[in-house]
DNA sequence: GTTAATAGTTAAACAGTTGAATTATTAAAT
DNA sequence: ATTTAATAATTCAACTGTTTAACTATTAAC
């Protein structure tokens, strides 16, 4: 490939991803409100999805520093959405769950968020769709397989 | 489409561009160094790309208000990167363009991040990426449309 | 039984963001 | 032509999210 083609490949996909990445982010916040920002609702997500977590995982997966996740938790914590259990077994940790006002509320915002995402997926074949994430996923594997990607000189 | 197949849609697509956002960041972060933040090179290209802008114009790509960019700017401005030009027309504007210094940083950060991405695409058919993006592009030109979606009940 | 490692928190500092108020300038109204 | 509107940019206070470094409490390793 030349390398006037990569470059014009790389603008392309740099504009989109963060035009996109942008949009996206506005059109979730539309639907969240004003009680959670997209940070918490994507927060709750996870939570919810595992039921369970600890800090150190929530950290891993986000790709932050833990004490950003203590932060993060600690405003959802204020607002009554997440419970603090300490392990019995093993007292440094500490197992994050949603609180049935948690879980109602991120129940309540999903489904507006679904609402929209269907909207908007309805212009798509499902085969352009199931296509598009299959790059996606191997952009996310090589993204992954790069994490520690140097200059040579 | 039924229910279920769209929320797993949904899901690979929240939770891939969520992490590749993230490694993406992390690599480029990697190749720019601690003279600038990711905003502020994407701030840099941009000017870079037009030559000359506003606040107005950079608040509205980047769908932010404009106090974010006065901010964004007066720390590329301290770090003697960007110059700000009163027009002499409509004394209201202010240009901004890069300063010398600025054009230097940029082109060497961009070069950078260029034989990253190189990188990582020849993992890639160039068809595979051909069709990723015009997806990705109809994406954003659906989202572009959506802007003022609001749920109907 | 002392030393290491681990889980989580705290505090200071910073980038980016919003919203409301302000300044300076230009455009519109009548 | 003078007052009123709108526009471009900035300032300030408040907030979220982030990192780094120091710290507490607990467990594991030797």
């Amino acid at each position: 490939m030349s390398q006037e083609h990569i470059k014009e490949l790389v603008d392309r996909y740099i504009s989109l991803s963060f035009s996109v990445a942008k949009k996206g982010e506005n059109l979730v916040k539309c639907q969240i409100g004003d009680d959670l920002t997209n940070d918490q609702h994507y927060t709750l997500r996870y939570i919810h999805q595992v039921s369970e977590c600890t800090s150190t995982e929530l950290a891993e997966v986000f790709e932050v520093k833990k004490s950003a996740i203590t932060a993060i938790i600690n405003r959802l914590w204020e607002k009554g959405l997440i419970q603090r259990t300490r392990d019995q077994k093993d007292r440094r940790v500490v197992y994050l769950t949603l609180t049935d006002k948690g879980n109602i509320l991120f129940r309540k915002t999903e489904n507006r968020i679904h609402k929209l995402v269907e909207s908007l997926i309805n212009k798509f074949e499902q085969e352009e769709i199931e296509k598009f994430l299959k790059t996606y996923e191997k952009l996310n594997q090589v993204l992954t397989e790069s994490k520690d990607y140097k200059m040579e000189e």
